[in-house]
DNA sequence: TCGATTCTTGGCGATATAGCCAAACGATGC
DNA sequence: GCATCGTTTGGCTATATCGCCAAGAATCGA
């Protein structure tokens, strides 16, 4: 009904967008689906990712942040775990949008 | 399983991330949002939008390739429509990942 | 054919993101 | 206290994105 004129309208487009965003990368949807199985360290996922802990700890960073994941240290692991599982019925869709593509 | 190192998997989450990397701005969502109403040509969604409609138009571009709209161009407009309207489902659990965060 | 309308594309500057290395931080153990 | 381990943060460069303006392409009416 609002067109993104609207004030209020524009900030809730952009607080979705945002959440969205900080999924929108390979290696962030990777965590997700690794997080989907159980919890995991940065170390553990440093290893399955192939990148640099530091380029690791800032993806972990971005989806703490929208917060799509939550972080629990203990000792001197920080353990990460899927906080919204639902963001997981994306993936259905986002294939459905693949193949559509051919 | 298997890890981001591996080239398969790593193709297939960067298409996954490319079709939620389309997604993820507030122009385009709100896009989106007019889309599953009805069909729109690129004029109502710029004034909707209240941006240039060369921007409105690089926007729509950017859902097309990705597959999630398609266009149909009738005399001198292009009609936009929602190609995979599953992609709705996605705002119901992003208000999930808001709300978690209040 | 001419002009008007609709949309797309090219190009530009400003801003944001991704990756690495290096340094800092906090917890543990000696 | 000091070294070590796991993680985060700062800084840097390279690359990508966003928005506008201007120009091009396509369609329609006069």
């Amino acid at each position: 009904m609002l067109p993104l004129t609207d004030l209020r309208t524009k900030a809730m487009f952009a607080s979705r967008a945002a959440v969205l965003k900080a999924m929108a990368h390979p290696s962030r949807l990777f965590i997700l689906d690794r997080l989907s199985q159980r919890e995991h360290c940065v170390q553990e996922l440093t290893e399955l990712i192939g990148a640099d802990i530091s380029t690791v700890s800032k993806h972990l960073a971005v989806l703490r942040n929208a917060g799509i994941v939550s972080d629990d240290k203990r000792g001197q692991q920080v353990w990460y775990s899927l906080r919204v599982p639902c963001v997981l019925r994306f993936f259905d869709c986002v294939e459905t949008v693949l193949q559509g593509r051919g």
